[in-house]
DNA sequence: ATGTTCCATATAAATTATATATGGGAATGT
DNA sequence: ACATTCCCATATATAATTTATATGGAACAT
């Protein structure tokens, strides 16, 4: 069995066809299917159930499947660690963003202070969403993710919370509501909410959609985003109104207009996850420097949405 | 990159030698070379510095080293569990035991229960000492291991305490307090101590000399015993006396007599050691089955070394 | 019924791993 | 100091393995 193997078993269960997986992998169908069938035969079990079109993992796949991926994770971070000490840096980091937080300003100011602190460390940012980093930490494809929790599959990760954000109103231009700068939740009973799909980040969608419940009302759904920092060019769009993450305010797309909320503002919760069981001083360090940003941007400088982040607006 | 690459690599690594690792593997000398060579390309990185005699490690070859020996014990891991699902069984559990831990009535006992309760699971038994288990299951080799502690590497693992168990003293045939079943610790200052180096089981040792230091002595050091189980037939060899854990009893090597010491004997430590991070059902119930046989055996029979179990003295 | 889709098989070509033969450099022994 | 031994590197040849091309057959759609 080589890592090949591996490679091509899990271009087939994501694809569920030979033939675009061989396409995917840039070989021909004929030696997949050859190398599969290599494969089973040394393991001694059926991957794939063979269906007139394309194929189906069978219970005994889907159980090796995880850890094939665990595997192939873990050829990705022998082969970092490798190119990392090739260019003399003393260690890496991967770091995984739940959708938006790469927008929040304690993430460059993290990664600059570390590199400040640590000069021989590589930091590598990736941005997803958070049952996406759960696989990947899972997999070994990344070392730590701030997400937004909650994230299930508990003792494997070790998740702690990192902070809550204030959420913000975005509004299309020339809403009839756009020109107070505060709103209250209840004011967009009848707007069309763009929101992202559940699955993407169900902990902050939820905690939006209860929100509104507290706020007397269901919202209506309109235009699915396909992620959190999509909303921002779907209400441009007029499609509908959003709340979104503070941080979002940067993104000025063309004619949106923030409004901060009342109390009743759901609250994005962040929260740091990491795979339990290991004590890489790196990783404790990023996680020390992270928290003291954090710290740091909350003492000192509440950006204020007045002064001219409300974006491009009359 | 391929496995093959990191099975070539460890290899050479553990014989410090191409030629003797190529004799290891089955193959020439020059094909191992070139595959080196090959993986020290990829990687950007130089594995080994090349001696008149031999190689040696890099700092970098000792670090991916590492990573390569996890890799390949996730390679066993898929291998068995494959292996296992061939065989229709629902999962395995492979684990390591402590020198002498087999003796312990609580093992083939835990066995048999959970071969009762889950017969659909196998269990690999495998023995070794503890700082080699430590590294197997970093390696992932095996899953669960009873250890002697103490074990290091913190975070990395989960160290439970299992047992304790109490030690007798082992003593040739002949010998003139051979006719006493009962014995203080300190009527062996002038003995020579037949006794297992180290580096097998640091806790274990230090147990034992701590012991004869309270009792008013600096044992006197005899032949070292290449495991704990081996002290015996050395022992009876007549090279000196030694202090071992109570179950190796069992063991009567032409000519041993068994002698319980008082309150101040050594006591030998049995812990549970598991990969943190992960929770697998199958190890939470073999750890609930064995903590289950431990009580038990505990409670019903502590077997009584006056009937029988002194060997074949007089 | 007919064409299309998609996996399997067979054979040929290319690539890759291994074996054999040999050379060179540094320690070791006389 | 010299020959010898040890051990890794290189070169070439052979064997094994992977991939590509061509083709067939089963199920589904029109």
């Amino acid at each position: 069995m080589d890592l090949r193997h591996l490679r091509y078993f899990v271009a087939v269960a994501d694809n569920g066809s030979f033939t675009r997986a061989a396409e995917q992998l840039g070989i021909e169908q004929p030696p997949l299917s050859q190398q599969i069938k290599q494969l089973e035969n040394e393991l001694g079990v059926l991957l794939f159930q063979r269906l007139t079109r394309g194929v189906r993992l069978t219970d005994v796949g889907m159980i090796l499947l995880d850890q094939a991926r665990a595997l192939l994770g873990m050829q990705q971070q022998f082969l970092a660690t490798a190119q990392g000490l090739a260019r003399g840096e003393k260690g890496h980091i991967r770091v995984g963003l739940a959708g938006a937080v790469s927008l929040l300003p304690m993430i460059p100011l993290t990664v600059r202070r570390f590199r400040e602190l640590w000069p021989d460390v590589t930091i590598y940012l990736e941005e997803s969403n958070t049952p996406a980093l759960r696989k990947s930490l899972h997999d070994r494809a990344i070392d730590i993710a701030i997400v937004r929790p909650p994230v299930p599959d508990g003792a494997e990760l070790l998740v702690s919370p990192l902070l809550e954000e204030e959420t913000v109103v975005a509004l299309p231009k020339g809403h009839p509501l756009a020109t107070r700068p505060h709103l209250e939740l209840e004011m967009l009973v009848d707007e069309p909410f763009i929101i992202f799909p559940r699955e993407l980040g169900p902990g902050f969608h939820d905690a939006i959609l209860s929100a509104c419940h507290n706020a007397g009302f269901t919202p209506r759904m309109g235009q699915q985003a396909p992620q959190i920092a999509s909303t921002v060019p779907l209400v441009a769009a007029g499609l509908g109104v959003s709340v979104v993450p503070r941080s979002l305010h940067q993104i000025h797309s063309g004619g949106v207009t923030y409004h901060s909320l009342g109390a009743k503002a759901p609250r994005a919760e962040l929260a740091i996850a990491m795979r339990a069981g290991q004590h890489v001083p790196l990783l404790s360090n990023f996680i020390t420097t992270l928290r003291a940003c954090c710290r740091d941007m909350h003492a000192g400088g509440q950006t204020d949405l007045s002064k001219g982040d409300r974006g491009d607006e009359t």
